[in-house]
DNA sequence: CTCGTGACTCCCG
DNA sequence: TCGGGAGCCACGA
């Protein structure tokens, strides 16, 4: 049984909609943790596999991508862009239009 | 109980 | 823009 904490994290990540992407940060404070960003992260890769969350909707806060090129990177961005989240010739993604904020339960959407 | 570990974030310089 | 340093805290051994 896991912590509470985790679980929320778990349930929030599962909530980001298609399309959407949202940060570490926003997920800890989501959860009820705003410094909790890392424990976020080390959940993601602990238990993604086993709940089948969708971890590449989580990036950093920078709109960018944290794993490294050959560790996951482009596995990551082959399934962002594969709902529609595009990215930016740095490789960022532009939060005006993709960034999902936890408890929003309607993405808004142009 | 302590310790090591992180897919982070903030603060300088 | 980029990098180093410090802070952060859940979880497993």
């Amino acid at each position: 049984m896991p912590a509470i904490f985790t679980e929320r994290v778990r349930e929030i990540i599962r909530r980001i909609p298609r399309g959407k992407v949202t940060t570490y940060g926003m997920v800890a404070a989501g959860a009820g943790n705003g410094a909790g960003a890392r424990q976020v992260a080390r959940i993601l890769h602990s238990s993604s596999q086993a709940y089948a969350l969708p971890w590449h909707r989580v990036v950093n806060r920078k709109g960018r991508i944290s794993l490294p090129p050959g560790r996951g990177y482009e596995r990551q961005q082959e399934l962002l862009m594969r709902e529609g989240v595009e990215f930016m010739a740095d490789g960022t993604i532009d939060f005006d239009r993709f960034l999902w904020l936890p408890g929003s339960g309607s993405p808004n959407f142009p």
